[in-house]
DNA sequence: CGGTCCGTTGACTCACTTCAACAGTAGTGG
DNA sequence: CCACTACTGTTGAAGTGAGTCAACGGACCG
């Protein structure tokens, strides 16, 4: 019964595996039918802990999982965040002490594999460790733009970066682009793009004012692509959610099904 | 002759594999016998372009190698430093279309792997694939910490955190963790830490003052360790440079030889 | 009905940026 | 040998973007 409620989260992750790295049909079968255990976490909570050595690994049915740190006075910064078809903590399955813990900003479905699985699969299959090796470096790209957009950019500029990233890393499951589930809170917002809750308020205003897009409570509906891709310094290239490879083109149609 | 170039360098790399993933006497035979060429490259130069296709992998042998990105009107943010020993840009054997491109930021040496060597290497052998995926999971979590830094600490603690990482990094190669050679101009700080070049004269200067580190033109002394890591805010625990992984204990002391 | 969380807005403050000037050093060419 | 340039570090003064503090309304929930 877990097997069967995996079955449809492990074929988007296998998706997303081969959109960086091609796996043969066997692979694809070994994949696909990883055991697991659905667990479902409601609202804010802690899914690993600092420190902790986890057993397993996380991939997201539904939800919102983010990875973040602390500095010493309590704040708290997201580094990255993982949505459904994601694996939120593959790199725990050869590095499994938590370095930085696991939180979910809404209710959660997990599916939760046991770290060493995976280590067999990979040991077994070079091809397999090669695409679970390009998946964390997907996820370090991800970070590298984090850092440039949190660096160099305004308030204005970072959200508007996190929404393009989200529209597409959804976008690519549900065809659209324009319109997608906004599970975080202003607060929340504010920890991925280091700014206040405040900030990031007025922030979404003036998004919505410039006629690019409307950041609401529990959705966002893009009104400009071209308009807030620009406010973003956006440049989708580096999700890797295309097979041509599209960094030199400025827009960039995500291949809709 | 290239061979005898890459041997030092390459035990420094293989020493830094093993802290996180063991291997065995063939495993490390085969990564010491990597052939490579030595490039040298003088001042601020590229290494790598965006967009570019790389045959071949960067391991430092001396200087600086910077990762970075770039906003559309022209700043730059650095999202990694390579010292001697790091390979700059592993995840380029399994993706080598480039995302963020490298400079140095001083005259620097660098021993070029041909990237298909690696891929072999670590088709053929489990468990270097697992080390190899180990290193590019220890660079991603030092970017996950930059963010943190970045995202949430002041000025100065931008800056002392920066120290502190490149102190420990430093350290474990000559035993001496107080003292290290600072191969950037305040300008690359600021670069890397998200402020303008002013600012970290300033907080530079505040830093001295303090009594916590000097950091002057070639070299950086550090006068009080326990206070610049307080400054900084920094746990060297996400470094992996300590056989025992030390995230819980406060205050860590590098393993000098 | 009261409590809590989230979003919203205004007034004030301050950390960092911007602009500008200058000194020291190194490299370059006449 | 000395101009000339370029880069780095340093400092001051003024501007501003984002933080802080505070208050309020609405939604949800026990």
């Amino acid at each position: 019964m877990t097997l069967v409620e995996g079955g449809e989260v492990l074929a988007l992750w296998l998706q997303r595996l081969m959109l960086r790295s091609p796996l043969s049909q066997q692979d694809q079968d070994i994949v696909r039918s990883f055991p697991g255990v659905i667990r479902k976490v409601d609202g804010t909570r802690d899914i690993v802990r600092l420190g902790e050595r986890t057993s397993h690994v996380s991939l997201v049915v539904d939800g919102i999982v983010a990875r973040f740190g602390q500095t010493a006075d309590g704040n708290r910064q997201f580094t990255a965040f993982f949505i459904r078809g994601d694996m939120a903590d593959l790199h725990a399955a050869v590095m499994p002490v938590v370095s930085s813990p696991l939180q979910s900003t809404c209710p959660t479905v997990l599916y939760q594999i046991d770290r060493e699985i995976i280590r067999t699969a990979a040991a077994q299959s070079p091809s397999l460790a090669k695409a679970f090796w390009c998946d964390c470096v997907t996820e370090s790209q991800i970070g590298a733009e984090w850092l440039v957009s949190i660096g160099r950019g305004s308030a204005l500029s970072r959200i508007a970066h996190l929404l393009c990233e989200l529209a597409c890393r959804y976008g690519v499951m549900s065809g659209e682009r324009d319109r997608f589930p906004l599970l975080l809170t202003q607060a929340h917002i504010g920890d991925a793009v280091g700014l206040t809750a405040v900030h990031v308020n007025r922030m979404i205003r003036a998004l919505r004012e410039s006629g690019s897009v409307i950041a609401e409570a529990g959705h966002v509906t893009i009104r400009d692509w071209d308009l807030l891709r620009r406010q973003g310094g956006f440049d989708p290239g580096y999700l890797h959610l295309n097979d041509l490879d599209s960094r030199s083109g400025l827009h960039i149609e995500l291949e809709l099904q």
